[in-house]
DNA sequence: TAATAAAATAGTAATCATTACTGATTTGAG
DNA sequence: CTCAAATCAGTAATGATTACTATTTTATTA
């Protein structure tokens, strides 16, 4: 039903290596260092299937594009408004889990996201 | 610098009366019962707008389109992947907002989605 | 190892949510 | 009222994502 594929695994890959949540042409272009001819539709496939199998999760953070990131734990992503950046930090418990399963509802992923500024942008003068 | 606008106020009012983070289409279908000849470039143009002022938030939900909610207190989105829905629940603190301010970065708003599967789809013999 | 069917690919074309553009209309201040 | 800035309706353009197709790869079975 599934087959090895080294294309799908060096999507995998690039996405455990990293913390920066790329978009799917960001992964195509690190991708491309590994196997120099795959196509972006490979890429947007493959991620597709990853998601569908819960190894990554999407990130959006209202700049319009989907982000990807192998991380499936949980944890919350603080997005700069100015720079951009996204970083991660891990809470404790999962509010959100811990809710909705309060309210009857089964939990499978959660994807928080603060909007703010970063520390570093604080400090530059505007 | 900004004028008073009836589409603006019908989009707002039209956002604030739901509870089912709609789409930018979707609010322009509700929006046209107020304004019959309202195009779908003002809707759109006013929501970048009233989210740029934080009058609403955006809500992802992995389906593709952008989803708007005009309850911009924290809250926590279940969503579920087998009907769609998305409801509200509330925590008693934001844990981002507070994680955040730990590690020095200015909170501005948060969003978090749960994913899984809510009561009733539980419910229906699949 | 050879044969075969299912799965996956590269490359390209198509989709469609969203954004940009334009000339006309509306708003708010003097 | 007058004028400039803001906003609009309508339409065209953009561009991220998806779909399609002929070819290649994978996994299985003999």
């Amino acid at each position: 039903m599934k087959n090895f594929s080294r294309q799908r695994e060096a999507v995998l890959k690039v996405l455990k290596n990293t913390k920066s949540h790329p978009t799917a042409t960001q992964v195509y272009e690190q991708v491309k260092k590994i196997i120099p001819n795959i196509s972006l539709g490979t890429v947007y496939r493959n991620l597709a299937e990853l998601y569908d199998n819960g190894e990554i999760i999407k990130v959006s953070v209202g700049d319009g594009f989907e982000h990807f990131d192998a991380d499936t734990s949980s944890h919350i992503h603080l997005h700069c408004k100015k720079c951009g950046s996204t970083v991660d930090v891990y809470p404790d418990t999962d509010i959100g889990y811990k809710l909705a399963s309060e309210v009857g509802f089964i939990p499978e992923r959660s994807v928080c996201t603060v909007y703010g500024i970063c520390k570093k942008c604080q400090q530059k003068h505007s």
